[in-house]
DNA sequence: ACCTCCGTGCCATGACACGGCACGGCGTGC
DNA sequence: GCACGCCGTGCCGTGTCATGGCACGGAGGT
């Protein structure tokens, strides 16, 4: 179905550039402008996108927003009061994350007033292997570490290093992140445990110069006690 | 592109019912059995669906959700902090809205700390003439209005009023709502002007039973200076 | 007046979507 | 044990419709 594969990169690009022509999707895709007017028109047909600003420019709708809002069959609302009173104890950045093939996915955040932070876009995707929501995660997985690239010099990239660092998060009930994915941000992180295992994880993230060995344990507990709670809720 | 059109219909039946397999999507949908799988093999091809679950069990990745927020282009990161600030001084439900079409969609929300609270789910469409954001949006914009349906007996149905009402709002820098949607719920709302008109809204909603005369003014100006706000910000 | 780039629409060709059907696997009822 | 129903999957002949080159009219720019 390569007319499909191509409407969909035509509402990627049309959503990575909006407003958008006719013209300027068809020299970026590389496809014939032909197919990309159809492709236009169908997936206006379809409620995706519309006219915007100038007649022929395009804008994708808010379809996208409502379809990705469903998926998350409201683990963000029960999340949100969770994450306010985790970052309101810890007055520093809240991530909500769900584990996706291998990666760990940005669902939620609430950020710290502090003027240095973290800022992540939503959607952003960082390696289970690397980053505290990933850790969290993996550690209440049973899967096969192969492949584990580096991004800094503290990023555990030996299979058996990390299963150990694994068996002390599921031990302590928290992981954190020393550097490992970003030199200069440090977290610690809870995962979300559902009946079938992990759906989710909360981290408090700070900048490594914020966060001492008593800070990390702190929010240690607070992660893992915040994440507990939301488990419950949903049940 | 009646395929193009098969395979979205899918996808949002897939984010609808997920985790669900290709039997029950294909009656669902009305179409042949052979045809729903087609799409979601395309499907998951472009990475917009993944097997969940069971093997034979489809869900939806968080592509939506990266193309979604891209559409926003900072306007609610740029949002979120003022809208803080708002809640923390009205002590009430904060939405940001954009208009689409023929109604306001909203996209960003900060839920009052207190039990008896407004919950719409991110993504709903609101009226343009029977809500305080649509209000507030129309009153910046040239349109010509025909077709008021009624909500409850306070809706505005009679365009020569609505224009009045208009007048007032432009004139008074935010709009409000009294019962004309939903009878039990109030808000004021303003208009956040870019260089081309309006590109979004703020709003403070309460129970109708919260909202005196006294704090529909209060609210009016914090919501007006907060718009005005982030209008600046963005430029 | 000329040129370029825009968005749009037409059309012959042939690729491929359609959908009926069959198959193997699994759980259930008899 | 056997028959049945439903599951997901894969095959294939038919004919629909996506393809992409091309032409047209309009808007600026030179």
């Amino acid at each position: 179905m390569q007319n499909v594969i191509n409407a969909l990169r035509v509402l990627e690009e049309v959503a990575a550039r909006q407003p958008i022509g006719v013209g300027e999707l068809a020299r970026a895709l590389g496809l014939p402008k032909s197919t990309v007017q159809r492709s236009l028109v169908t997936l206006h047909e379809a409620g995706w996108i519309r006219p915007g600003g100038e007649v022929t420019r395009w804008q994708v709708t808010s379809k996208a927003l409502r379809l990705a809002r469903r998926t998350e069959l409201g683990l963000r609302d029960a999340a949100v009061p969770v994450m306010e009173e985790l970052r309101q104890r810890t007055g520093e950045t809240i991530h909500l994350m769900v584990p996706e093939g291998d990666a760990v996915v940005l669902i939620e955040r609430l950020e710290t007033d502090k003027p240095l932070r973290i800022v992540l876009p939503l959607g952003t995707r960082l390696p289970l292997h690397a980053s505290a929501n990933g850790k969290a995660v993996l550690a209440h997985l049973d899967r096969t570490l192969a492949e584990l690239p580096g991004y800094t010099d503290t990023t555990i990239t030996d299979p058996r290093l990390l299963r150990a660092e694994l068996a002390a998060v599921a031990e302590r009930g928290y992981a954190d992140n020393r550097g490992e994915w970003r030199s200069d941000i440090a977290a610690v992180a809870a995962a979300i445990l559902g009946p079938a295992g992990p759906v989710a994880s909360l981290s408090v993230s700070t900048p490594a110069s914020r966060m001492t060995e008593e800070l990390r344990a702190e929010y240690g507990k607070l992660v893992r006690r915040a994440a507990a709670t939301l488990g419950e809720t949903l049940g």
